[in-house]
DNA sequence: ACCTGAACACCGTTCAAGT
DNA sequence: ACCTGAACACCGTTCAAGT
């Protein structure tokens, strides 16, 4: 990735008197890959299918991304941009830490795949840094140790990615969950004594109300376990 | 899949006077992978690559198994046949529940790419069942109710496997995690302050502590936030 | 029923050639 | 410097044909 402005873009050069043709830049790059994510999902967003819908062949999308990975975390911090991180000063930390991890959740959720790039790049983009900075904040209002802090921010992200990864990765199955719920329920209390007793319990949910009561399990975990006694 | 007993073997037609060929079978198939998967990595395991090492074609392995993503479950299953779930009775429980997690992250660690197939697949194997039969049995053990262990369960699993996933990741790039490092170490006060603040706290581990830590605080946080008072 | 070769419909990436 | 077409080296999956 070349050092560029892609705030001057080449003027354009109109095609057999046709509408001009948008220039390539890293921004509609990413902005097309999104739309090819946000539509078809993970497997759609293909460097080929990118340069169809800008009018180009796929070699040419290396003269502003490096490569499909380049690509997929430059996307993954894209989404991210829908993160909430501010909220009224007056709202209490824990309430802000809440709705700053419900925002981040909500927005891996709602388009699939987003979630499963987030879990394979690394997360250093400005939305991804925005939002793990919100978070340190919010942490160190609540009276949180830095050691501490640092280390539970990663924690509360990486957890909740993989929820997002998980429950998206289950929707597109023909079947939602009730692969899982079969196969669960088809066990012997012989073979799988401690499951079978569960029984449903071990699908209820994932609703809302799981993803709150793990979220209140990690942040109760976290200040009972301060790094730095304090 | 069609029902099939693969104990049974068909009788092997040995070819031009040569060693016979083992016959085809999903276990054979399964092996194969996970062979190709701890030397090259997840990209490594292609149904092509599957069928050259067994010398037949990719539209053999079609008989025994469904497809790749049936073929990602089967290998994610198998690689977890390692994990122990057994333990002296005399150990107390919270002994029990840390090794039986740090034995499943590191099965999940030692291979790259099986964190990553754990992640995607539905895990309803023979093995990842055994798993968390005997993570249900420790928790109830421990005096945790049910509802609440079925959903500390997942997310126990859900974490450790994520955590495993995002380091074996890390692992095969050029620089460990001197990318995030020095992306860390360029942040200015202005831009993000409570990074900038952090430091190296961020990336200090992740070894062995961290992931002790986070198991604490997961345990904690369960044990404290019990969804059926008693 | 199992196995096969060949074909189909894709991929990401490279590279010489253009402008 | 940017863009292109064509080629390279792969994929997973299907299918008619064999045994």
């Amino acid at each position: 990735m070349a050092t560029r402005n892609p705030f001057q873009p080449k003027p354009v050069t109109s095609r057999r008197g046709g509408p001009a043709k948008a220039p390539l830049s890293q921004e509609a790059i990413v902005k097309s890959a999104f739309a090819l994510l946000v539509e078809g999902g993970i497997e759609a967003m293909t460097l080929r299918k990118v340069a169809t819908a800008l009018e180009t062949g796929a070699a040419s999308l290396y003269a502003y991304v490096d490569g499909l990975e380049e690509l997929e975390a430059l996307v993954a911090d894209h989404a991210l941009a829908e993160v909430r991180t501010t909220w009224p000063k007056k709202d209490p930390w824990r309430k802000r830490l809440v709705a700053l991890l419900e925002s981040y959740g909500k927005v891996l959720m709602q388009t699939p795949g987003v979630a499963q790039l987030a879990l394979r790049t690394i997360a250093i983009g400005p939305n991804a840094l925005r939002v793990l900075d919100a978070l340190l904040g919010i942490l160190d209002e609540g009276g949180v140790d830095r050691p501490t802090a640092a280390w539970a921010a990663d924690l509360f992200m990486l957890y909740v990615t993989a929820i997002a990864a998980e429950q998206t990765e289950r929707k597109k199955r023909p079947a939602p969950l009730g692969h899982v719920t079969r196969a669960l329920s088809l066990v012997t209390p012989e073979q799988y004594p401690h499951i079978h007793a569960a029984g449903a319990e071990l699908t209820s949910g994932p609703g809302p109300t799981r993803f709150t009561w793990a979220l209140d399990v990690l942040i109760a975990g976290v200040l009972g376990n301060p790094r730095k006694k304090g």
